[in-house]
Parts: C-alpha cells; sequence; structure tokens
DNA sequence: AATCCGGGGTT
DNA sequence: AACCCAGGATT
C-alpha cells in the first residue's frame, strides 16, 4: 500500500462530494451513471441520474423501455447514442446473462457503449476489483504528479499512463482510489486554476514543483469547426398541429426536429419540402440562431409557416412530449408567442 | 490515427 | 473564443 493512496483516499473520505451515486453499489445504477458520465460534469448529470433510476429502477425496466421514452430521459444530455447503447447492452445482459451484471472484464468490454474506462470503473466502484479507470481528470493527475509529458491522447501515452496509475493503485480498497482520483481532479487538480494549496499529494508533485500545472497535461489541439446553414420552420397544418421529423442520420439519431432544409434561401427550402410533400402556403420570418455542436455549428434562419395537411411528417399537438434536439428546443421556447409551449 | 458524436460550464 | 467534462464507436 502506497503512501499516495493513503493520503489521497483520507482526504477523499473528508472532502469528497455527496453525490446521488455514492449512495448504491448496485452495478445497474453504477453503471447508469458512469454512462450519463461520460464527457458529462457531475452537476449536470444529477438531475437525469434521479430521473432515469426512478423512471426505470431495473436493468429489465431498460430492457423493455420504449425508445422515445428512454430519448425522453436523455434529452439535453448529448451523445444520444449513449442511451441507445444502454438499451441494447441491457437486452443483452437480459437474454445472455440472466439479467445478472457481468463481473468480468473481458466480458465488460464486449458491452456495446462500454470501453476500457467505464469497464474499469464498473469493476472497481461497484465490485471492488483492482481494475484502472483512466478518465480525463485521472490522466490529468497522473500527467502532473509524475510530470508526463506527451501527448495524453496518443494510444501509446494511455498505455503508460495505466502502468502508472497501477503503480498507485492499492489492492484493498480500488473502489475508494479510483473515485478519489476522479474527485481530486475534478475539484483540486482542475484544468485552470489547480488548488495545490490543499491537495493532499502536493509534496512529492512533479508539476507542482517545477511549476508546470499550466503546461500538463500536453493535448493536441481541437479541429476547428465546420459551419451549415439551415431554414427552418415552425410549421403549422390546418388543424393547427405543428409538424415534426424524427432523425434516421447518425447525429441526433432518434430525436425529433424541426423541418429544416440546408439552404441558403427560403425559396429553394420550400421547393425542397414541396417534393417531400409538404405543401406551404404562408410564411413569415422570425429569428437567426446558431447552435454550436462538438464538430459542427447550425446556422438557422427561423420561419413560421403554414402548411396543407399532409402525411408526410409527424404531426403533435405540443412539443413537451417526445425528445426534442437541444438546438430546436431553444428556439421553440423562445418563439413561443407562436402558440406552442 | 482520425473522425464523429451534444450540450453545458468555465476561463 | 477556446477548452473541458467520470469516453466510445466507427472508419
Amino acid at each position: 500500500m502506497s503512501h499516495f493512496s493513503n493520503s489521497l483516499i483520507a482526504w477523499y473520505e473528508i472532502h469528497k462530494r455527496d453525490l446521488p451515486w455514492r449512495h448504491t453499489e448496485n452495478p445497474y445504477y453504477i453503471w447508469v451513471s458512469e454512462i450519463m458520465l461520460q464527457q458529462t460534469q457531475a452537476q449536470t448529470v444529477i438531475p437525469y441520474y434521479n430521473r432515469f433510476i426512478e423512471t426505470l429502477p431495473t436493468l429489465k425496466d431498460l430492457a423493455f423501455a420504449e425508445e422515445d421514452l428512454i430519448l425522453k430521459l436523455w434529452e439535453g444530455l448529448g451523445y444520444y447514442s449513449r442511451v441507445r447503447n444502454m438499451k441494447k447492452t441491457a437486452q443483452y445482459i437480459l437474454e445472455n446473462y440472466n439479467g445478472i451484471f457481468p463481473n468480468r472484464y473481458e466480458d465488460l468490454i464486449k458491452l456495446t457503449g462500454i470501453g476500457e474506462y467505464t469497464a474499469g470503473a464498473i469493476l472497481s466502484i461497484a465490485y471492488h476489483q483492482k481494475w484502472s479507470a483512466i478518465d480525463g481528470n485521472v490522466s490529468r493527475v497522473l500527467a502532473r504528479y509524475f510530470g508526463f509529458k506527451k501527448d495524453i491522447t496518443l494510444n501509446t501515452s494511455k498505455k503508460m499512463l495505466t502502468d502508472l496509475n497501477h503503480t498507485l493503485l492499492e489492492d484493498e480498497r480500488p473502489h475508494l482510489y479510483t473515485q478519489a482520483m476522479i474527485e481530486l481532479g475534478a475539484t483540486l487538480c482542475t484544468k485552470h486554476n489547480p488548488k495545490c494549496d490543499l491537495c493532499p499529494v502536493s509534496a512529492m508533485c512533479v508539476a507542482k514543483k517545477e511549476n508546470l500545472q499550466s503546461v500538463l497535461p500536453v493535448k493536441a489541439k481541437a479541429k476547428a469547426k465546420t459551419e451549415k446553414h439551415f431554414i427552418t420552420f415552425i410549421l403549422q397544418d390546418e388543424n393547427n398541429q405543428y409538424l415534426v421529423q424524427k432523425v434516421e442520420d447518425n447525429l441526433l439519431k432518434g430525436l425529433y426536429l424541426l423541418p429544416q432544409v440546408e439552404s441558403d434561401g427560403l425559396s429553394y427550402a420550400i421547393e425542397s419540402l414541396m417534393d417531400q410533400g409538404i405543401e406551404i402556403y404562408y410564411t413569415e420570418p422570425l429569428k437567426s440562431y446558431k447552435h454550436v455542436f462538438t464538430h459542427l455549428v447550425w446556422s438557422m434562419d427561423v420561419y413560421f409557416g403554414k402548411c396543407k395537411n399532409s402525411d408526410s411528417l409527424t404531426k403533435i399537438d405540443h412539443f413537451n412530449h417526445i425528445p426534442m434536439a437541444t438546438a430546436h428546443k431553444q428556439i421553440i421556447h423562445k418563439e413561443k408567442h407562436y402558440g406552442n409551449d
């Protein structure tokens, strides 16, 4: 047992945040929390986690849930394939493991949506097994503590960081070690302005000693975003029902969007919708909006429109009951004087 | 190895 | 505006 993990865990037990998934070791709940926490801050996850396990308290409930329901529970969290993969994996565990969540790495790593980090997190946190779980927080702590100066996103670096982590990971309390490393990265060893004066392991930290906190970890720069321009409609038919379209492409798959056409001008957009059987006979310009994704920016000129009745798209009375993409949910909210919620 | 996949928060 | 977040799948 290392001095490092002793100091780290002692600090963790005093200063850890009270998070809902820390009141359970049920592997189903730990799994739900870990998937939600992928690329998502803990404070954002809390209300989503509570609502999700209240609505779907068992793995079997998730396996049998409708896709519109699970996407509605995920609405606004992003990376929607996470929850579609969870349903698929819940069905797989029900059929192949009799509904018992697997507890071996070679089984977990085969499950859709579970990678090296999440497998390690479930094994260490739910099953108290000695497995590394290297996320962004842990990478940053390790890179600083050991003075690791290579790009941490390289595959070779990930292996080296896993080895370094194993030199610190103790046998007896892997569940506390894993969460403590993450907690340290999330609350003290942050990207900007790390609180080294409060850190339980600052004495031997290379970054602290050499004043490299703002240099480490080294990471490649992100690619520039491309921009796409759309004509977007809040569209009502002659029964005053709104029209929406379910996404079938990968981006936002399974969610609903307002009808929109990638175009610079209104006339082309109206023609394009006409080709899909949507006959627009009135339009009125509203505002323009921007929505930023990870690798993409949508700029949208929004119009209110009226169209003849058609069976081409999905008709709804209001937008509250379907999983809407945030890019359009925010437009609906800002333009609510057009009768929608 | 590079790219895709969301949305919110911080600096 | 740039970067990050309890990352994983696909190509």
